[in-house]
Formats: structure tokens, sequence, C-alpha cells
DNA sequence: TATAATCCCGATAATGTCACTAAGGATTAT
DNA sequence: ATAATCCTTAGTGACATTATCGGGATTATA
């Protein structure tokens, strides 16, 4: 239980920007809200992050919203995991970056232990990007470029 | 960083117990404190929850203490993580016992993968006993039906 | 029987994070 | 001008975490 909501529903959200599909207009966040079934409220925040980051970008004034800054694809789970959800170890001696020190010398079998559940934490979101998401929730999106001289299977 | 100092101090303090091997008198609650640079009036409440859990036993009065209540190598480490740290889940939604419902369809394709984080997660906490952490930690605990035949080393 | 060492238990408090609300400002198409 | 949209910051209540403290129960020993 150590994704927090918010981290939850900038993923939904993103999903749902995918779902929606490369449409002439950007997603209003109100659209967004209804879709994820976030507070409205709170997703101003979230897509702000998001932006901040580089994920979305947004235009302002009415028929404005939010877009997706780069193709599905390339977006991971793992980076906008990343965005809200800091040092992904489950504990502050095992990060990749700054692991704290462990104050008892024999703790650290534990620690390798830990950071073991860390890499394949970080595997895991690396390894599935929006688009695989997006069809795996039977979503309206697919890549153009997949769809060049033969016909995928179905189903 | 979801694993909690309790959950920290608590395999920290079964490992501690482990490779203090199994002397003939129990170890004290201040001992173990020591050992594992836990504050002691917090442990108190540590070894009270692995007690109540079965996997430590206590012994009262002077020479009184504590004793694992399992050889170390039938002790993984999942089952003392578990005592502690309930579901091993990322997500609310994703967990094996009670998930609760997405309150967006399409992100049912992101629960998966929160699914197989979880799994990943069990999956090396289950692999692991005190039994191996203790002799990756350079320990002194020994499985003595290891050593049949030859005489166990002094020390 | 008294003492002291140990475990046992419940109350409480400080701190911080989370999840959200609210209010007003900035931008821009019409 | 107006209205629709995004943008930013401040504030807040609920809750979990991380302890600390005080006193009670048990028991080996003198």
């Amino acid at each position: 239980m150590w994704i927090t909501a918010k981290t939850d529903y900038a993923t939904r959200a993103v999903l749902a920007m995918v779902l929606a599909g490369e449409g002439g207009h950007p997603m209003r966040l109100s659209e967004i809200a209804e879709r994820t079934a976030v507070p409205p409220s709170y997703l101003e925040q979230i897509m702000s992050q998001l932006r901040g980051a580089g994920i979305v970008r947004s235009e302002r004034g009415p028929a404005g919203g939010y877009r997706l800054n780069h193709p599905p694809q390339e977006i991971t789970l793992e980076r906008v995991v990343r965005v809200f959800q800091g040092q992904l170890a489950p504990i502050a001696c095992a990060t990749r970056s700054s692991p704290e020190p462990c104050p008892m010398d024999a703790a650290c079998s534990l620690r390798e232990v830990w950071q073991e559940v860390r890499d394949a934490t970080i595997a895991i979101l690396e390894s599935v990007d929006f688009a695989t998401l997006a069809e795996r929730a039977g979503g309206a999106w697919v890549d153009p470029s997949l769809l060049a001289p033969a016909p995928p299977a179905t189903g």
C-alpha cells in the first residue's frame, strides 16, 4: 500500500489521455477528472506536476486542456510513478541514489534483500509503457505506424 | 520507502537473536535494543507483537528474555514483515486477500502491473530465511545439523 | 519473605504526511 | 468584454507513525 492516491490518480490520468486518443482538441481537466473518478480540485495539482515533469503539456483559454507530450510507447509507468513517489526502494538504506547508512552492521544482509525488492519493482515499472496499458485496457488507441503492411492478428 | 521503522526494527531484532545463537539463557530486551540500535521503549512493543505472532517466546523474571520460537531456517523474512506491514500489495486494488474495486474501468490494466509488483515482492521475501541472512551477515550462527561428523569450531 | 530483574500493557503525545478544498490570478478564443 | 480554461498557493482535518512513560505482573534468588 505504498502507492499513494496521488500516484494512482496520475497514472489513471495519463491512461485516460492515451485512451482518449490524439484528437484535434486537447483534453479538459474536468473531462479527465470524470473519466478517472478523481476530485477535480486535486487533479489540478497533479496535472501541474505532470506538466512540470514534461509528461503532458497544456493549452490555456477556452478549448484549452492537456495533451501528452510524448507518444504513449515512450511513456513508461516508471516515469510517471517517479514523479510522485520519489524513491522506489522499500527502505531508506536501500535507495540507488542516496542510501542511508545502516545503524546495525549485520543488518546489511537485510539491505541486500531490500535492494532486490527495489530492483524487481523498478524493472517491472520500466517494462510497461502506456501504449501497452491502453491495449490491455481494450483501449481505443492504436499506434498507426504499427499498421503498415499486414493487418495484425485479431484478438 | 514503504517499510516502516517498526518493520525494519523487527527484522533487525530477529536477526540479532539468530546471530546471538541458541545459548543457555534467553536474550534480554535491553541487549537486543543495543545490538540493533533500536529505542528500548519502542522495542518493547515490537517484541510483544513478535511474541503474539508466535515468532519469539519470552521468559519472565531475572535472567528472563526472549528466544526464537522456531529454527532460523524456518523463519522467512516474509513472515516477519507480514506481522508489521499487513498487505504487501503496493495499492489497495491489488491485494491478494481483499482487493478494492477500481473506480475506473480501464485502470484494471494498471492493476495487473501492481499485482506483478506485489507478487515479485512477496516471492523475494518468501525466498529468504533468517539462517541465510545470518550467514550472509558473516554471523556466528551455524546450523549444528550441517556439521555432522566433524567437531564444531570453538568460540 | 523481600528484593530486584525482567517482561507486560495501556495511555498519551509529538510529528509528519496525505488527501483534499478553496480562493483568486493568468491566459486566450470569441 | 466575457467566459472558459489552466495556474498557483495556502490552508485544513484525518490519520499513521514513532516513540515515551508509568506502573503492573512474574519469578529467581538471598
